[in-house]
DNA sequence: GTATGGATTGTC
DNA sequence: ACAATCCATACT
């Protein structure tokens, strides 16, 4: 498998939102690679934005990254607890970026189970497993994604994202979530899910 | 220097 | 339905 090239982000952020369903995030950890299947995300389409955290091309610490090339990971803290990792999309300077909603566990469960629950993987339950990475905050304590991964280019060796054949499923469309602040953007359809995948966030 | 609130999650 | 938890951001 390979990895996406640069010019894969830099097109319409809505399209590359859509393409980015079915390809594999990838997380080098210590010696083994963590790897899941990107089963859900949300576009944050840059200045014009109002859910986005670079709207009116905002430029602070936190949102500086969003500004550079695509092909960076744009990861926060959110509500004091939790990492969500993001893809810097589009042109330098536009301030856009995918938000990773949902991963389907591929490969490296039982550090996935350890990160995410702190037992192996045959200790958990049937429910625990569904929720290994059936959202942004638990796919980055699953990935053990954290503000050292800030700023991370995806070309590179440690947080990238591979090319796969997997493409045959239908997309879902729907509102972004929890975004009720943003005004009328709060109702633009910019989440993008695969259909009938058991790893959708709820 | 101080206050505010969030692109979430787990538990009640 | 609601608390947990903390740091970047936006005030004074």
């Amino acid at each position: 498998m390979k990895k996406l090239s640069r010019s894969f982000y830099e097109g319409d952020t809505i399209e590359v939102a859509k393409r980015l369903l079915g390809k594999i995030l990838v997380h080098s950890h210590r010696d083994s690679q963590l790897m899941g299947r990107i089963v859900e995300v949300e576009a944050y389409v840059g200045a014009v934005d109002k859910a986005c955290h670079c709207y009116k091309n905002k430029r602070t610490k936190r949102t500086e990254i969003m500004f550079n090339p695509p092909g960076y990971a744009y990861v926060y803290l959110i509500y004091g607890m939790y990492y969500c990792m993001n893809v810097v999309t589009g042109r330098e300077n536009e301030g856009a970026a995918i938000l990773i909603r949902a991963l389907e566990p591929l490969e490296g469960l039982e550090q996935i189970s350890v990160n995410r629950y702190g037992k192996s993987l045959k200790e958990l339950n049937k429910g625990q497993i569904k929720n290994l990475t059936n959202g942004p905050g638990k796919l980055c304590k699953a990935l053990d994604i954290t503000k050292e991964n800030y700023g991370d280019d995806l070309m590179g060796d440690k947080l990238f994202i591979l090319e796969d054949g997997y493409s045959s499923f239908d997309i879902g469309i729907s509102k972004r979530i929890n975004i009720d602040y943003a005004e009328e953007a709060r109702d633009f359809e910019w989440r993008f899910f695969i259909k009938d995948n058991p790893y959708v966030s709820k």
